[in-house]
RNA sequence: GCGGAAGUGGCGGAAUUGGUAGACGCGCUGGACUUAGGAUCCAGUGGAGAAAUCCGUGGGGGUUCGAGUCCCCCCUUUCGCACCA
């Protein structure tokens, strides 16, 4: 007799239980993977995260979990799989929290790691610790610092003067992609506008292949999206307007999406920065553009770009419009930004919004040259028309009466053949501005020579190493801490010898990480960034994981980056990521989690209650992985409760049953769908659903106070290994496995022990459903009518005989009276 | 303004192709065991109704034998981008 569930002891002990496996995983090797010669190898990777003096807290740990379960997964699937983990340690972040609390970036951070990984080691990670690495190590950086080289080489690394964003609280360079609605991503304080002379890659170069390779990725489709966004593909042409006040023959060259409107161009405006304003500007004029220019330089960032109010000046001179023949003046106005197209455009604004509303301040001719089906060309425009869809081309002499989409194509045609445009593709992807007058970064390998200019560092010198200085603070004047220090700017020029100066901008964080996946399999490898051979079996990365909030940045750095290792045949591949899959958020009580909400939930004390194994089941239940969800703690216990009844249910198996019991059927059954719907439910990351299946295999091996066997309850065990990876490997112990349940496979799935062999098959009378029948689950369609109709509760629903019947075999039955 | 995602019980959420709406968990209710239970186990649990039955997936239309799912309009929330010509 077994004994009854209640007489058993129930619970058990997460911490012995966790402590013992970690430890046997460290001491077995169990994590550890032979890169060089595993010989079905899959790079399961996660986005590396920045080890922040809080520590660990849920919302990295979810999407550890998550990338964990995956890799796990596809270990238990036969795959040799490699999960690395690394530190993102280098930046402005470390730097301003190191200022903050008074103490050195390079004391903090390696405490911050180890507080870190303290965290994850007690998580369970299937982490193969020995090919770690941090950003701020200079056998890292060394690298980084290489790829720098390798760009420059390529000529795809330029130093311009440009207008950049400072931010003064930070008092640093912001790239474009760190100015968030004109204000500083980290600190919101208004972003103003500076002269300095910068590093740039030259990522524009490659905006079309960037646009053009995401069709074939396999990655979640709202990332896609952004990034195609952020590229901002723009079809237009550029147009050519003579300026008709000087003799030099200068044109002022415009992009415009909508060359259909030419006709209706009734003025030109260019940007307060454009290299033509002072050879356009003549006598009475020039008082007061001067004075504009001056008020718009003043202007910060965020008034510029937020306001939309209308502000400008006529400069006194007129250009010729190609397409009328007529003279049209010419305006500067701040709404025209010089960093989009050519610094000037062509007004329409019949049909432009912006053009509208700057006309209507300015009392500027609003001419219509598109209307909708029907209307007059003369109608009055009230606003600007835009929609082009249905639009009819007017006052445009032979192009009148063409759709838009003719119009556009024949002017410029048109104007192509009088030498006054032709089609461009402009992209909103500006070059990735990587100079950082900060510290705390990997200092930029350039040496400036009176003679010789900028000189690259020699790859044999790399790294240049960060020295560790006491005043790293940045301070007001655009140039880093470092260049404070002459004892390490001062070195010889390696082309002469004569004394020069180390360039002590350092570069951007997302330089770091945009190809350290590339050295992961490689750490350990001090001659060369990634070993070729074993780069060639790992990469491309065959899972990454990782927020939506890197959707654009770092996943377009690492794919550009990829791209020229590739053209310059360092690698193989110019994807570096086969398959991306977006995790959603964590949030608290409805809002994102954020120290200043003081939201944050640090998991330590949780995994202390409930285990690793718990907390981990219950980040994965609370939601779909890919969307995130509410953390509460209220139902981390259901979680437990299901642990608990698996060790129980093992342990009375084990212990009070003779090793070749048999199964139930019916519990056989619903063991052989349980391993095909976990399966793949993880393959597509619906976590929360698959621990549910597994709960409700668990409801049906204990119904009725019944005692699961083992054939019942030992593929269970593996079936929630990738979720709960400790009791999953004492449960495998307890039932006299000696290698890790994780070398072990997934249980094999019997279709033929799946299959019902009878149904309950729904029974809608118009539609309604009125009933179910138990039957066979090939039943014909005949012999289910006539079970149909034999039951009372269904037939009286149907007035007379059936007119129509529609039958879906094996799953439902409905008659149409 | 443009682009994306989403609105389902008291709550978190299921429903992979149009086919039993509410799996699973929390909470709640009842019971068992117990000196006790905020432990454990079993059972029940969308709403209304004594029942038959009716009503139910943000709101309003539509397609269909059948709609949470498809189409049109509207409302709300949320996340990107935003004077990009």
């Amino acid at each position: 007799m077994n004994p009854t569930p209640s007489d058993e002891p129930i619970g058990y002990d997460p911490s012995a239980v966790e402590g013992k496996w970690q430890q046997s995983w460290q001491e077995r090797d169990t994590n550890t993977t032979d890169v060089a010669s595993a010989p079905d190898p899959y790079y399961a990777l996660m986005m590396f995260p920045y080890p922040s003096a809080e520590g660990l807290h849920v919302g990295n740990l979810f999407a550890f979990v998550g990338n964990d379960i995956y890799g796990r997964f596809q270990r238990l699937q036969g795959h040799n799989v490699f999960e690395p983990f690394g530190y993102d340690a280098f930046g402005i972040h470390s730097e301003n929290y190191a200022l903050k609390v008074g103490k050195h970036p390079m004391d903090l951070i390696p405490q911050n790691i180890a507080n870190f990984e303290r965290q994850v080691q007690r998580s369970g990670l299937m982490v193969d610790w020995t090919k770690k690495l941090s950003t701020t190590d200079p056998d890292y950086y060394k690298w980084t610092q290489w790829v720098f080289l390798q760009l420059l080489k390529q000529g795809l690394a330029y130093k311009k003067q440009a207008a950049v964003n400072w931010c003064p609280s930070c008092k640093t360079v912001l790239a474009n992609e760190q100015v968030v609605g004109g204000a500083c991503e980290r600190c919101d304080t208004p972003v103003e506008q500076r002269f300095l002379s910068q590093w740039f890659f030259r990522i524009s170069d490659y905006a079309q292949r960037l646009l053009s390779n995401l069709d074939g990725l396999d990655w979640s489709e709202t990332t896609k999206t952004a990034q195609r966004n952020w590229i901002g593909r723009s079809d237009g042409a550029e147009i050519s307007f003579p300026v008709k006040k000087n003799a030099s023959g200068d044109v002022i060259r415009v992009f415009t999406t909508r060359p259909d409107t030419v006709f209706g161009a009734t003025y030109l405006v260019v940007a307060p920065e454009h290299p033509m304003v002072a050879t356009l500007t003549g006598g009475v004029n020039k008082s007061a553009v001067d004075q504009y220019l001056a008020r718009s330089a003043k202007q910060d960032v965020v008034t510029r770009k937020s306001s939309t109010e209308k502000t400008g000046v006529f400069t006194g001179a007129y250009a010729t419009n190609p397409a009328t023949g007529k003279d049209i003046p010419i305006w500067i106005s701040d709404y025209v930004l010089m960093e989009y197209g050519t610094g000037a455009i062509m007004a329409v604004p019949g049909h432009d919004e912006r053009d509208f509303e700057f006309a209507k301040v300015f009392g500027l001719p609003i001419v219509r040259v598109v209307c909708a089906e029907g209307e007059e060309p003369s109608a009055p425009l009230n606003e600007a028309f835009t929609e082009n869809e249905r639009g009819i081309i007017v006052n445009s002499g032979k192009f009148d009466g063409m759709t838009v989409a003719t119009a556009k194509r024949e002017i410029v045609r048109m104007l192509e053949e009088k030498g006054a445009g032709h089609p461009v593709v402009n992209y909103r992807l500006h070059d990735w501005c990587i100079s950082r007058q900060r510290y705390w970064g990997p200092p930029i390998p350039i040496i400036y020579c009176d003679d010789h200019g900028a000189v690259p560092v020699p790859e044999k010198d790399l790294p240049v190493v960060l020295p560790y200085v006491e005043d790293f603070k940045p301070d007001d004047s655009g140039v880093s801490p470092l260049a404070r220090h002459e004892d390490w700017y001062r070195v010889p020029c390696p082309e002469c010898g004569k004394m020069a100066r180390r360039e002590t901008d350092v570069s951007d964080t997302f330089l770091d990480s945009a190809w350290y996946f590339l050295r992961y399999p490689s750490v350990g490898i001090d001659e060369v960034p990634f070993d070729s051979s074993i780069t060639k079996k790992w990469l491309p990365v065959d899972s990454y994981i990782g927020g939506n909030e890197h959707a654009v940045l770092h996943l377009l750095y690492s794919r550009f980056v990829t791209m020229v290792l590739h053209d310059m045949g360092y690698i193989e591949f110019e994807e570096p990521f086969k398959r991306f899959r977006a995790h959603g958020l964590i949030i608290r009580n409805g809002a994102k989690m954020s120290k200043s909400r003081g939201n944050v939930v640090i998991p330590d004390h949780y995994i202390e209650k409930w285990g690793a194994d718990a907390f981990r089941t219950y980040l994965m239940f609370l939601g779909p992985f890919e969307e995130g969800g509410d953390f509460r703690d209220a139902s981390i216990s259901g979680v437990k409760r299901f642990l608990d009844r698996l060790w129980a249910s093992v342990h009375s198996a084990v212990d009070s049953q003779p090793m070749n019991s048999v199964g139930d059927p019916g519990v056989m059954r619903k063991l052989h769908q349980t391993i095909k719907k976990v399966g793949d439910d993880i393959s597509r990351l619906s976590y929360n659903t698959a621990v549910a299946a597994m709960m409700e295999y668990m409801n049906a091996l204990r119904r009725g106070e019944r005692s699961p066997s083992r054939v019942e309850v030992e593929p269970l065990v593996q079936l929630v290994s990738p979720f709960a990876p400790h009791i999953a490997e004492e449960l495998w112990e307890k039932l006299g496995h000696k290698e890790s349940v994780f070398n072990a496979g997934w249980p094999v799935f019997d279709q033929a022990l799946a299959a019902d062999e009878r149904i309950e098959l729904p029974v809608q009378v118009n539609g309604k459903t009125r009933g179910k029948l138990s039957v066979p689950r090939d039943i014909t369609q005949d012999d289910a009518v006539a079970a149909a109709l034999a039951e009372e509760s269904i037939s009286k629903f149907l007035g007379g005989p059936a007119k129509k019947i529609i039958f879906v075999p094996g799953r439902l039955l409905n008659l149409v009276g």
